[in-house]
DNA sequence: ACGAAAGCCGAGCAAATCAGTAGGAAATAA
DNA sequence: TTATTTCCTACTGATTTGCTCGGCTTTCGT
């Protein structure tokens, strides 16, 4: 029940990229120093987010990356499906196109992997980047006034 | 995001062994056969069971394996957990021992994955074997109401 | 026109994990 | 004593993960 590196990079990713929505295109490797991640690597990450429309790219000489849609219509759940697949603790309750199973009708657990399947859905998709944008405006705000 | 074979496999195991609580011991190779496991595969998790104590075994001809414990008394978390290690979709939300994060004060995206890992440990724990006996017969039920 | 800064693309690769197999030793009921 | 069963260790092929490497193309600034 792990998320990969793929999943938890992109979400970072997609966070630096929501907080610098609205000052044009950043560079793949501004967001890889500030993240800690492999350029390499997250260059592979993006391109699967350019390919499902979730940034464009900007190519060439102060080029760079920027959210296709705004802040508040990406949610964590489409960053994570595009990047990890749709989201399904066992294969024969994926969200698309569940593996067929004979004894689906009488199966006991798959209850439970339906029920989780959708309450790890629930949580990804309620949590928009305009809301990470917000939580970290508060946490910042707290930041402050432990110093005062 | 997926589960693994041991704790879909485990899962199906002790609710097989649920099923037949209070029958004496059940063969380790009739549970196999019953849910299409490999027996020697299964084996090897049954004694990560037993050594967490959810099983136990009687060894010898006419052995077996019983539940350790009532079947209202085990969840399918304890069994997750046991099998799968703890509920966690990355490490630094781990349920034992978080991993060190030095960023975990400001980290918006952890925040993201305890609300999961919290979301499935609460679905997990609330279904105990005997939960998944009772939607059982209901099944069982409503099929008898199909063929009238 | 040129060079630096960027994105784009495909191949390869070491390590880990998965999902088993294989083979036998020890215990026990009949 | 024999069949049945658990217990244990080791091995293995396939897949996934998390990268690295190298080169090509596009574009901005001068």
């Amino acid at each position: 029940m792990k998320l990969s590196t793929k999943g938890r990079y992109g979400v970072k990713a997609m966070f630096d990229l929501a907080q610098n929505y609205g000052s044009g295109p950043i560079p793949l490797n501004t967001i890889a120093r500030r993240n800690n991640i492999s350029e390499h690597y997250l260059e592979q990450l993006i391109a699967v987010l350019r390919k499902a429309g979730l940034v464009k790219s900007v190519r060439g000489a102060q080029g760079g990356y920027i959210l296709n849609k705004s802040p508040e219509t990406i949610t964590v759940g489409d960053i994570i499906r595009v990047l990890e697949g749709p989201i399904a603790p066992v294969d024969c309750v994926n969200e698309d196109e569940p593996e067929h199973c004979e004894n689906a009708d009488f199966c006991i657990t798959r209850n439970i992997w339906a029920k989780v399947r959708d309450s790890v859905a629930q949580v990804l998709d309620s949590i928009t980047l305009k809301d990470m944008l917000e939580e970290s405006k508060n946490l910042q705000e707290q930041s402050y006034m432990y110093y005062i």
